[in-house]
DNA sequence: CTCCGGTTGTTCGG
DNA sequence: CCGAACAACCGGAG
């Protein structure tokens, strides 16, 4: 005889929160397994739903996502529903109200996540409800990753890659749901859970970015993305030019990778069977594959790494005397520093939320040991408002990188704000779009309009000083000093690791004594 | 300990 | 367009 408890109707509770499509979405198919009833929620968070955490641009696309999700659902006879508050009170409310049984939802690794789910589990099993997760926003579960890396998260590339070859091939996207979904909640139980409008959020001004949510429009990105096999197979990630602007260099995948609107797993196997196809193609870490394992390797890192988003008590993050400067950090943030290059980067980061990846190292390196030499978490929060893509491991990760704090330590190799632009965009295209008050300064000063004669500033309209701000630094002396710096910030750690190691050694003299190659290196 | 390789630097000389 | 010098870091392999 069954057990009475599976006797109970199921009335399944599917919450999103990235993930946000029906394709490859396992949470989704274990919610409907013999359930009577699905209830979709998407639950507008207030900890993100406001101007300093998420940025117009990436709110609007979120909204699209949703509005695309709602109705799709709608076509399988399902609905979304969004829920406007903290889900540690809004969860508990509907599935009390609905007669919810059973939680289903996709595996988030993120910080914020991890903390609000676990409590969210809590709530669950307090209310005798069952909770159930799948691993699907990664290509593959990152617990796993360091269990076979020795426990630990891979710290290079290389490591992880070794990793992977071990595990094999990730898993393959599930199958698509039935066309009809149980049903949910209906008629007057559904007012008041509407995708909202950004006004009804307190956000009065409309997106300007041209990068549309939703899983229609990413799977029809990615079928013309993926739709020239040649280019495909060639792309070599550091070969392309951060200044293409009307059509960019790569695929504008990352907004729909972040929200899920695109399944990493649907992208890799479509990936393979191209490769699979072409008798040559290239491979990781520059291949389009290998930024699908870029992503994943930064995601591990970031899951399993104590203070992963900080500087202080991270233990893979070198410790840095940044300066604290305000001013410096505002001018970088409001796109006037003076180096039309930069500037044109961060106007393209605030009105479209994207700009290439190599674009995004110079202002990062800019802003951090290049030139300002503010710390890497003040930038990593611009761009976490900012860009559409904004994912916190996957971005905190890069400014690591970029400021040479983690992951990367040739500190002495650095962009420069003049001629790293000037080689692939040599009229200054790309200034002149997002900087409309340079667009009739003659090539030859674009890049370093302060080197132009007065008449010629005259007759561009652009007096530098009034029109356009003079360099906020020169770039030359500043370069050359925080070399200096961070040689010395790089020496100061290794003193302070040493001093650690033998402090460790003082106190754990038993065991493997002699040399002690255990004992870990604490920066 | 040494050595090697590291997604994506710049500048100069040819 | 290409290689070398520049100045020199790290993690990991051996």
């Amino acid at each position: 005889p069954l057990p009475l408890a599976n006797m109970a109707p199921l009335h399944s509770l599917l919450w999103f929160r990235k993930g946000l499509r029906l394709h490859d979405n396992p949470s989704l198919l274990r919610a409907i397994e013999g359930a009577e009833r699905l209830h979709a929620v998407f639950c507008l968070d207030p900890w993100f739903i406001r101007p300093e955490a998420v940025g117009v641009n990436r709110l609007s696309f979120l909204l699209e996502s949703l509005a695309d999700l709602h109705s799709s659902l709608q076509a399988r006879g399902s609905a979304l529903l969004v829920l406007r508050g903290k889900p540690e009170e809004e969860l508990p409310r509907v599935w009390q109200e609905w007669g919810v049984t059973r939680l289903c939802f996709e595996v988030d690794t993120e910080e914020y996540a991890r903390t609000r789910d676990l409590r969210v589990c809590e709530l669950a099993a307090q209310a005798g409800v069952d909770v159930s997760t799948c691993v699907s926003h990664t290509l593959y579960n990152v617990e796993q990753v360091a269990a076979r890396n020795g426990g630990s998260p891979p710290l290079t590339y290389k490591a992880f890659e070794a990793v992977l070859a071990k595990l094999g091939p990730p898993p393959l996207p599930v199958a698509d749901p039935p066309a009809r979904l149980p049903p949910g909640v209906a008629g007057s139980e559904v007012i008041g859970y509407g995708v909202p409008t950004l006004a009804e959020l307190g956000y009065p001004l409309q997106a300007t970015t041209v990068f549309k949510g939703g899983e229609s429009v990413a799977l029809a990105r990615l079928a013309d993305q993926l739709s020239d096999k040649g280019w495909v197979a060639a792309f070599e990630k550091p070969k392309g030019d951060p200044s293409a602007f009307i059509k960019p260099a790569t695929t504008v995948l990352s907004p729909h990778l972040k929200f899920g609107t695109l399944s990493c797993r649907l992208f890799y196997a479509r990936l393979q069977q191209i490769l699979l196809e072409k008798k040559q193609h290239t491979k990781p870490p520059v291949s389009l594959v290998g930024q699908l394992f870029w992503r994943e390797f930064f995601y591990c890192a970031a899951a399993l790494t104590p203070n992963f988003h900080r500087m202080e008590g991270s233990p893979i993050c070198r410790q840095i005397p940044w300066d604290d400067n305000e001013e410096f950090y505002r001018a970088w943030d409001e796109a006037r520093t003076g180096y039309p290059w930069i500037d044109a980067i961060m106007m393209q980061l605030r009105t479209q939320g994207w700009m290439h990846h190599l674009a995004r190292h110079c202002v990062a390196c800019f802003l951090t040991r290049g030139d300002l030499y503010v710390s890497w978490e003040r930038g990593r929060d611009t761009f976490d408002r900012l860009l559409i893509d904004g994912d916190p491991s996957i971005n905190s990760a890069n400014w690591l990188w970029l400021s040479a704090s983690a992951f990367f330590h040739q500190f002495h190799r650095v962009y420069s704000p003049i001629t790293f632009g000037k080689k692939y965009d040599p009229h200054g295209k790309y200034i002149r779009h997002f900087l409309p008050v340079l667009k009739d300064m003659p090539d030859k000063y674009i890049y370093e309009p302060w080197t132009a004669p007065p008449a010629v500033q005259a007759a561009a309209k652009c007096i530098v000083g009034t029109d356009y701000p003079r360099p906020i630094v020169d770039h030359a002396a500043v370069s050359r000093a925080n070399m200096v710096r961070m040689k010395d910030a790089y020496a100061a750690g290794r003193v302070a690791s040493a001093k650690a190691v033998i402090a460790g050694a003082k106190r754990a003299p038993v065991g493997g004594a002699a040399g002690g190659p255990a004992l870990k290196r604490a920066r």
